[in-house]
DNA sequence: GTCTATAATTAGATAGAC
DNA sequence: GTCTATCTAATTATAGAC
């Protein structure tokens, strides 16, 4: 029998190339989209050659699979906060429990700004790729983001707007800045998405999609 | 002397063949991006062959610009409705011009989903054609729109949110589901944006912008 | 103005040395 | 596993007949 684990340094080696190669990779798609972005210019920024590509990832269109489910993995572990957890035990969704999803969520695209540019630039175009996407990865947020919606809905908590329309306007509301940040950098200024525009942002989210604060019940005197 | 006013028939067909150019690059480039949208298949959806391109607008990065232009154009005449002429007059914005303004801009992108896909294709990458882009056509519109936001705050009208912020909110909920129809097709069906959907999500953009309506002002009598 | 043919460059993928 | 060299196909742009 072989060396059943055969061990490290050049295994060591090979998941650093294989990693750098997918953190290019999101950065390039992200940039220039599939087909724009190039295996040549993915590797450069990657510090390794070409076929190097094809020998991790077989082809260019394998790489862009692992790459997203890469990328999509990290807004995973972005958005599941110590604050958010306190309100996904069980029950029903509440005001503040979805002010909470709010905050993560906005707190979480900011710091991945090449995964909402991938999925944008890749949503624009029907194709085997978006098939592959939304059934991998965005359906489960969709169903998550507008049921929470719906039964807030039907509870009278929040406006009167469907489900789907408001996904849309979330979406697109927490993700816009940072997936244009360089149009807004050139618009506003080099210093615009910092750590203070993230925080009024996610305050805004809140002000804008669950309104003023809601009255305190009228005191009942029991407590 | 020549003739120096030729005529028509072949000219007529020369600008029909710019013509289908023009839209066929701006469905191209939006859907693949500058880089992935080629200049075989733009010729091909146009109905002709591709070195009519290089003839017709020199090179691709001019037709890229001429493709722009023209649909920039068309956004203009979208949104210079006669019920947002209403309000546009002299004087302060109101909560009820910048409703109208809400409703204008949902109703215009709805209708021009390559101007939006193309746009957030071009802004997620800093580049000659982003800065171009911004200088000819998309700072005028930040200006007016952060400038309007920013005067309603001024005078207590609207919630006290950073014009920036709302600006790249307001984009976002207004073109997301239109840039990204095709993956809504996916996600919840066919038909999801028909005309009862763009409606919705303009009077849905009103309230989640601009809140409820406000109460009128304590009745003094004077009318 | 429009077409065919083609030049020059660059793309993704493979072969084979180390 | 990583590298150099290279194959095939596709790209933008140009030349020249009509």
């Amino acid at each position: 029998m072989v060396n059943v684990m055969p061990v490290s340094r050049p295994q060591a080696r090979a998941d650093a190339t294989r990693e750098a190669l997918l953190d290019a990779a999101i950065a390039e798609f992200a940039a220039h989209g599939f087909e724009g972005a190039s295996t040549r210019s993915i590797a450069a920024r990657a510090g390794t050659h070409q076929p190097q590509i094809n020998y991790h990832f077989d082809s260019k269109d394998e790489l862009w699979r692992a790459a997203v489910d890469h990328v999509f993995s990290k807004l995973a572990d972005a958005v599941a906060t110590p604050e958010l957890a306190a309100f996904t035990g069980g029950g029903e969704i509440t005001r503040e429990g979805f002010a909470a999803v709010l905050r993560a969520i906005v707190r979480a695209v900011s710091g991945l700004p090449e995964l909402n540019r991938m999925m944008v630039v890749e949503a624009t175009a029907d194709s085997d790729r978006l098939a592959w996407i939304v059934e991998r990865h965005t359906r489960g947020i969709y169903d998550l983001l507008a049921g929470a919606w719906r039964s807030l809905r039907e509870r009278g908590i929040v406006a009167e707007i469907d489900e789907t329309i408001v996904y849309y306007a979330l979406i697109g509301a927490a993700t816009m800045a940072y997936v244009n940040a360089p149009e807004a950098r050139r618009l506003v200024g080099e210093r615009v998405i910092d750590e203070a525009f993230i925080d009024a942002h996610a305050e805004a989210m809140v002000t804008i999609f669950l309104g003023p604060e809601p009255d305190p019940p009228p005191a009942t005197r029991n407590r």
